[in-house]
DNA sequence: TTCACATCTTGATACTTTCCTGAGACGATC
DNA sequence: GATCGTCTCAGGAAAGTATCAAGATGTGAA
């Protein structure tokens, strides 16, 4: 399985280089040209490793791994001019994994992030199309069909109802479910949830007043039946 | 509907190690030997993937790579040696889609092969002639109609549409559709992709403020829904 | 070569969708 | 009919998208 790799640097020139690089020495890449961007990718998929520049324009880095290593464990290499040296520094004690310094040699880096690959145990792969009676979802196509008519769903409510299908069946507490679409830090915004829930109905219940899929389960959160 | 790859290796005894491979993994293979006879294998007959060795005797891989994408769309993996790495990073601009370094992994070579087997339908892969609904796309004479009128488009434009007909009904999101145009290294640029979408709906939407082919998904991608 | 033309890139600005949040209605249970 | 948990609507902030137009780049003809 080919490693996923997520660049996060501002500098356009140097992002494309990363990525021609990096896909030369055959992984896949992503890029996010905001500390903001690449903890919002991060958390949405899932990457292998993460490239990160200092000097990022709205977040320090160390700020970026602080907020990071909160809910993630994925190993993460810091590049860096030569001069910020105490950034440099603090971002390791922030949890870095490993470091380089640009001008980088590309070989170098390379053996780095093939060196910090081989500490992480190979991530799981999930199923690509998932059916209950007449819902289908492809996830990799991103297709929700109920009756072969096409569903339009935003993000969030894609991600929601991934989650519940994956999950038929089993009593889903609102906490559980915030951690899944939102992230740790959410728990108790249940009020999020009562409002994708309600969005979501509208778009996939036939009559969204009494839900035949998304049973609500009073205090503890809710089912989805198939 | 077993897939046909046409190898181009001046090394005979790695076309003998490429061809074993693939064939044991299931694929037919053809092969040839110069750069020029791997042109005239590749528009003669039809495969579903090329095999391109970087440092043939007779042509450039970037040559090769602008003469064979003036006219196909068949995925292109190029398989290089360690060295020269101005001369990939310039085959990667002109077209290709993956590469291999040299010495490859067989498993990591068949899975990769096979990931860009899938960006291309075998179905559509085949024929010359996409149709969707009243507008026709003549691939090889670069002709597209709409109810039998003639619409113009520039090169990109065309490639953007003759992506989204072989892929009609999934979403596809902008990292995917900018490395299907542009190629590695400019998965980030999104806002080429909103200009040239644009362009492409005031030439085939009936009414461009409310596309009906070219759908956004928001915070994905787009859809050609047909 | 130089020019004219078409295409591609980039920037600025207007616009739309999605998401968050507050307020009130509803409906069970006691 | 009071209380708790849930549903629903709607306004506004933030994120994401569309569009126009000017600058760059490239290409073929004179």
């Amino acid at each position: 399985m080919t490693p996923r790799i997520l660049i996060v640097d501002d500098d356009p020139s140097i992002r494309r280089l990363l990525a021609m690089t990096l896909a030369f020495a055959g992984f896949l890449t992503e890029s996010a040209s905001t500390a903001k961007e690449g903890l919002k990718k991060g958390s949405d998929e899932h990457f292998h490793l993460i490239l990160l520049d200092l000097g990022l324009p709205d977040m320090s880095g160390v700020k970026f791994l602080e907020r990071y290593r909160a809910d993630e464990q994925t190993p993460v290499i810091v590049v860096s001019a030569i001069h910020d040296e105490s950034d440099k520094i603090a971002a390791l004690n922030a949890g870095a994994d490993d470091y380089v310094t640009k001008p980088f040699n590309t070989d170098e880096l390379i053996a780095r992030i093939n060196a910090n690959l081989r500490r992480v145990p190979p991530a799981q792969a999930t199923s690509p199309i998932l059916i209950v009676e007449n819902m289908r979802m492809d996830i990799t196509n991103r297709i929700v069909s109920i009756e072969d008519e096409l569903i339009k769903l935003t993000p969030k409510e894609f991600k929601l109802l991934r989650v519940f299908m994956e999950n038929q069946g089993k009593a889903l507490t609102h906490a559980w479910l915030l951690k899944a679409i939102w992230g740790i830090g959410y728990q108790h915004e249940t009020h999020y949830l009562r409002v994708f829930i309600n969005q979501l109905r509208q778009k996939i219940e036939t009559d969204p007043a009494r839900p035949k899929w998304i049973v609500t389960e009073s205090g503890i959160g809710y089912r989805f039946v198939g």
